[in-house]
DNA sequence: TATATAAGTTAGACTAATCTAACTAAATTT
DNA sequence: AAATTTAGTTAGATTAGTCTAACTTATATA
């Protein structure tokens, strides 16, 4: 059984490292400051997750998760996400306010939780911030973020934010049925008119590629299992 | 802030004393025990917690809790039994689950997360287990526990528990529109049948002593603000 | 390439929570 | 009331996580 710090450790590698994707390791000092810790401290940590196999790490040099630290870090930032959805969409928390709180929650142990809470949430995908929610296995889909008039035609994908919060714009996009993690498939793009065509819950609507690039986007290489719109 | 541990030790403490209602001081040996500590420890930490005034203690003497402290626990069991309701009720707990997992959510540290929780659930008055959850004040309403044969006409009272397990009780509970936290009211007894009317989200019945017996009750003395079905 | 700077390490100290072992005080029993 | 048992305390040690200050290695630059 990990220590509370020691999945903090885990965590931080990880964004680091792998999450960050072109680097893939990380120095004590920068490991250090992200968990706002002297480098002193940190370099105990990584000689303590050494012994456990859960860092690789030699004297002097950079430091990287091993397979079984991945997958255990990968595991925290699932709870995490899964939290913050469930504060953002069920008890009404706003974006800012979830990062926090999640901080706590993602430490309690209980894989029992994990899976009725991801069952409860219907299996979301992404989490409130966009990013995207590590599967049980330990394993991330890399989704692209991109607005909505950069997808390509055919292409299903998920809305995860909006960059306008004019009531103007959120009322429209409400008309259209799109709200947080909603299910869009851009079924063509009429090239004269520069309207793009998409289908929302089986409904379809036209809008101009300046209003699709309001919508942040990740698409879909994988299916979700059921549709949810918010709150 | 309190940690972790000073936290279970005002709540251990509050359940020796004030809950357990006739006594309303602690012994070290009883503490420690109740903690799974050894009495040197608990000793220290009660040493600790006179200072923080959270505690009246003197040497060789009995312990409770300082008005401060009483104010502190009864936060902790609030959030405690919080936890276990939604865990019940949200994400399909059995009852001996609840308690363990929430003994580990218990000590999340946000006022805003106990609110949202709590609006969430609707406000309940009673965990899981039927003990009561105190108010947001820290204060925990006398609820008396009794089975629904037993309750005064007149009175509204909610389903705690059921003491037959049997498909066929459940069947005919479910029928009448019992379920956990269901609000009953008792609307006549009558002597020469036998028979108790109850009336249950407004449609009214008759039960025998005898099914009546089986049904776990706590009378309400206050005002719930919302019924609920569980789930 | 010699040196200055940045990065990383080590040693020693601190705090919180725990333990064991030895002690003292209080309560009970005969 | 003396002796025994139980309850409670103290002292000293341990572990995890942290720090500061001094040291070492690696890197960059002049």
């Amino acid at each position: 059984m990990l220590s509370y710090t020691e999945e903090n450790y885990l965590k931080a590698l990880l964004q680091l490292t792998v999450e960050k994707g072109s680097k893939k390791d990380a120095g004590t000092n920068e490991l250090a400051s992200q968990l706002n810790v002297k480098p002193a401290t940190a370099n105990d940590m990584l000689k303590k997750l050494k012994e456990k196999k859960l860092v690789e790490y030699e004297k002097y040099g950079k430091s990287s998760l091993t397979k079984e630290g991945r997958k255990k870090g990968m595991e925290i930032v699932r709870k995490h996400r899964l939290w913050e959805t469930f504060l953002f969409e069920k008890l009404e928390f706003t974006w800012d306010e979830v990062h926090e709180v999640a901080e706590q929650l993602e430490h309690i142990q209980s894989q029992k939780l994990v899976d009725k809470l991801d069952k409860f949430l219907n299996y979301p995908t992404v989490d409130p911030h966009g990013d995207v929610i590590p599967g049980k296995n330990g394993e991330m889909k890399k989704l692209s973020r991109k607005t909505l008039d950069e997808e390509e035609v055919g292409c299903q994908c998920i809305i995860i934010a909006v960059k306008d919060n004019s009531a103007a714009f959120l009322q429209y996009a409400d008309k259209l049925g799109l709200a947080i993690n909603t299910k869009i498939k851009v079924v063509s793009k009429q090239v004269y008119e520069e309207l793009i065509e998409i289908e929302v819950k089986g409904k379809r609507s036209s809008v101009s590629p300046k209003f699709a690039s309001n919508i942040v986007i990740v698409t879909e290489d994988h299916q979700v299992k059921k549709n949810k719109t918010g709150k």
